[in-house]
DNA sequence: AAATTTCTAGTTTTT
DNA sequence: CTAGAAATTT
């Protein structure tokens, strides 16, 4: 038994093997957090204080979740199948399955991913004839999840004016049109779980003593309903004790907040837990000293922590190279030279990360990279699920198991075109409306033309549906290819090729996920769970209530057709782990969280940019953005770099930035200045003006001789310069000449300025 | 229905 | 500037 524990420190054994209470186990980064988590579970079911039924472990991808599953199955013989590990959302949907009656949902409801939840709303928007300017689309879409993210319905929530009032009106009006069509959104895959156990108590009792220990990763990310939820499963407040819960995380990489993340669940749960359990985990066993001083004197400036402190027994290593470029091409064509160095000693190309703040920034670096002929990957762009072509044939399907997808008919219904134009859609909409039924099932309604060509449409479906009835669900995927048209659609256009391709994987992801998901090869598509179901016992409670448990895996509950289809919307397919050539890794902050490298570029960190402008007009923004250059030092193991440019081509136009902010925040002694510190002649002189006189003096006098010698015209745009009141600054644009001249200057945190050059008293700080 | 022009927004992202 | 959407023309 005890081989498990071997190798844990003294921390991550407290953890792993804590009393089943309930726990905050503060994980600093690459202390091993994963590691504790999984062997946690392990210690549990191996010291037989509970089955691997009796657990739940949520996380937030499903990359996490796999992980997790690869571990705990190298660590013991069990099938990690069956397992309750999975996201929220995949966990929700499968209780949501299992339980569609008590949910009020269809069996075979379908998930709406970001993309169809848009255009949903827009379709609403213009059903009622709502102004979309006044409420854009996207604004009523973030109000909505907003809204459910922290579990209020439309009724319960008290709108602050007219405008919010109408909102809440739209999102009544998008509630009611998803349950017509058959649809839940991603919130609501959550939300619709919360009521359903929250309301029916002896369903929730049920799960509530079935989970003896619910562990949770990453719980700095959960927000309000995911909290509620936790709160609810895990019977807090309602039995004795309630189930143990075991919250994993990290206040100090809290980085989601603009996705409704609340770290604040953290003390929340500590408070409301009363946790007796709290253990720090700060052994950090990635990075070299000098990398590990930095982000800990960096994340020290912020003021609302739990509070947590980075150790290693690695040794100082190498200081933090710092390169200021004199423009952002200078600053890509720096680091093509140090990747190249770092090649040519030796490293692998898959250890190199060039991190930026924002997705923009990566086109001058891929180009200079690409002009160096280096191999590189970005990270984040469109997912397999996502691209049109795969979204077509993914709607067809959708239509098969569940007509009453709008969404998923009007993405289709035209596409390939077969002569249904704008007019028949507006009729087929009328009389939808009219009816308040769903597109599909106004067809019959619609008269003459515009009837017939939709009707040969619901033929097409409906005779693709009876085709593929004994079916496996690739040959059917097979089938609807074909059958849709989409396949020669694209043969047709020129630049089809790769999109031909896209459809063709989708066979071999059927394949696949009919082998992988325990599906027997050749069940058919569409057989529903009773035809299937050899598991699944109706379990009778004291009450005499009968439950279907959501026990073993998706199969028992969900058609491999349905299941593929809630697949595709819970996995969009990696675009992450691309582990094909060796390539330098591109990537935003965000998406580097949890990964880590030998060497790491942090580019573009200038005021604006990193932190960003936007965050300090947001509660906490700069403490968040300082959280993410927290992460962003962190993923380094041995080599660190970060960089920055004195102008920087932005929506067109060039900026002139200051350095980063976060440079004043990191120790002096982990840096290494490759470019010389903003010092010249200018402020070597000034330095020994200082000597001389007093502060005060000092700056006087400079201001004369530099406006009594070059009135006005000294200054150049783009010059650093430095103000007694409002720190160093940037002059982004000189109006005006002679005694006139003014110069618009970018004090970065202390705004923008406009200052007349012979009044103001500047110091010039070389470059 | 496709091709072309015009407009417009522009942090971060998973499910 | 520039990608993607919307509007407009052919």
């Amino acid at each position: 038994m005890h081989n498990l524990l071997h190798n844990l420190n003294d921390e991550q054994l407290a953890a792993v093997t804590l009393p089943a209470q309930s726990a905050l186990i503060l994980a600093g980064a690459g202390s091993g957090k994963t590691r504790v988590l999984t062997t946690r579970i392990a210690w549990l079911i191996q010291t037989g204080q509970v089955s691997p039924s009796g657990l739940l472990a949520v996380t937030f991808t499903n990359k996490a979740a796999k992980e997790m599953m690869t571990r705990l199955s190298a660590m013991l013989p069990i099938n990690t199948r069956g397992m309750w590990i999975g996201t929220f959302h995949g966990l929700c949907n499968r209780l949501l399955r299992t339980h569609h009656r008590d949910a009020a949902l269809p069996q075979t409801f379908q998930i709406l991913d970001t993309q169809d939840q848009l255009s949903a709303i827009k379709r609403l928007i213009k059903a009622h004839n709502v102004d979309d300017e006044k409420f854009p689309p996207k604004e009523v879409m973030y109000f909505i999840n907003g809204a459910k993210d922290q579990g209020l319905r439309a009724d319960k929530i008290e709108p602050y004016n007219a405008d919010e009032r109408k909102k809440c009106e739209l999102y009544q009006l998008y509630d009611d049109q998803c349950q017509r069509e058959g649809v839940v959104d991603f919130a609501e895959l959550l939300l619709r779980t919360y009521e359903l156990l929250s309301r029916n108590q002896p369903l929730r009792e049920h799960y509530q003593q079935r989970f003896k220990h619910i562990l949770v990763d990453e719980f700095q990310d959960t927000n309000d309903l995911q909290y509620k939820w936790l709160k609810l499963l895990s019977g807090h407040g309602e039995r004795d004790g309630g189930s143990a819960l075991f919250a994993v995380g990290d206040d100090d990489q809290s980085i989601y907040a603009f996705r409704g993340a609340n770290v604040g669940n953290m003390s929340a749960f500590e408070r409301e837990f009363k946790v007796q359990n709290l253990i720090k985990l700060e052994q950090n066993y990635r990075s070299h000293g000098h990398i590990l001083d930095a982000a800990n004197v960096l994340i020290a400036n912020n003021s609302k922590r739990l509070g947590k402190n980075l150790r290693t027994d690695a040794g100082h290593g190498e200081q933090v190279r710092v390169y200021e470029a004199s423009s952002d091409l200078a600053e890509a064509q720096w680091i093509i030279e140090e990747t190249k160095s770092l090649i040519s000693d030796g490293a692998a190309r898959s250890e190199i990360a060039v991190l930026y703040r924002s997705n923009a920034q990566s086109r001058v670096i891929e180009h200079a990279l690409f002009s160096a002929g280096i191999p590189y990957h970005v990270y984040g762009g469109l997912r397999y699920f996502q691209r049109a072509e795969v979204k077509h044939a993914i709607a067809y399907l959708q239509l098969m198991d569940n007509p009453h997808n709008d969404s998923a008919f009007l993405r289709v219904v035209n596409f390939p075109t077969r002569g249904i134009g704008l007019r028949s859609i507006e009729a087929l909409q009328a009389a939808a409306e009219q009816h308040r039924i769903s597109l599909y099932a106004a067809v019959p309604y619609v008269a003459g033309k515009a009837g017939s060509s939709l009707g040969g449409f619901v033929k097409l479906v409906e005779g693709a549906r009876f085709e593929t009835q004994q079916m496996a669900l690739p040959e059917l995927v097979r089938v609807v290819l074909e059958a849709s048209g989409l396949l020669t659609h694209y043969q047709t256009e020129k630049e089809g090729a790769d999109r031909i391709e896209n459809l063709e994987q989708m066979v071999s992801a059927a394949t696949q996920f009919v082998s992988e998901e325990g599906y027997g090869q050749g069940a058919p598509a569409h057989l529903g769970p009773q035809a299937q179901a050899q598991a699944g016992v109706p379990i009778v409670n004291e009450d005499g209530f009968e439950i279907l448990d959501a026990d073993a895996a998706l199969p028992t509950v969900m058609s491999p057709l349905s299941a593929f289809l809630s697949h595709a919307s819970l996995e969009a397919g990696d675009n992450q782990a691309t582990a094909g050539q060796e390539a330098v890794q591109m990537m935003t902050v965000h998406s580097a969280k949890g990964l880590e490298f030998n060497n790491v570029f942090i580019t573009g960190l200038e005021e604006g940019l990193f932190p960003h402008e936007s965050s300090s007009r947001e509660h906490d923004g700069v403490e968040e953005e300082r959280r993410l250059m927290y992460v962003a030092i962190t993923r380094a193991r041995q080599r660190l770099y970060m960089c920055f440019a004195q102008t920087r081509m932005l929506h067109g136009q060039t900026r002139y930035n200051m350095k980063s902010r976060f440079f004043d925040e990191l120790p002096e002694e982990s840096l290494k200045w490759l470019s010389p510190k903003v010092q010249s002649h200018w402020f070597a002189n000034k330095k020994s003006a200082w000597d001389e006189t007093p502060l005060v003096g000092s700056d006087n006098a400079i201001a004369q001789k530099i406006a009594q010698k070059s009135p006005g015209s000294g200054w150049r745009i783009g010059e650093s310069v430095a103000h007694g009141k409002f720190g160093e600054g940037v002059i982004v644009n000189i109006e005006g000449s002679g005694n006139n001249a003014r110069a618009q200057i970018n004090f970065g945190s202390h705004g923008m300025k406009v200052l007349d050059l012979s009044i103001a008293k500047l110091e010039r700080l070389g470059r």
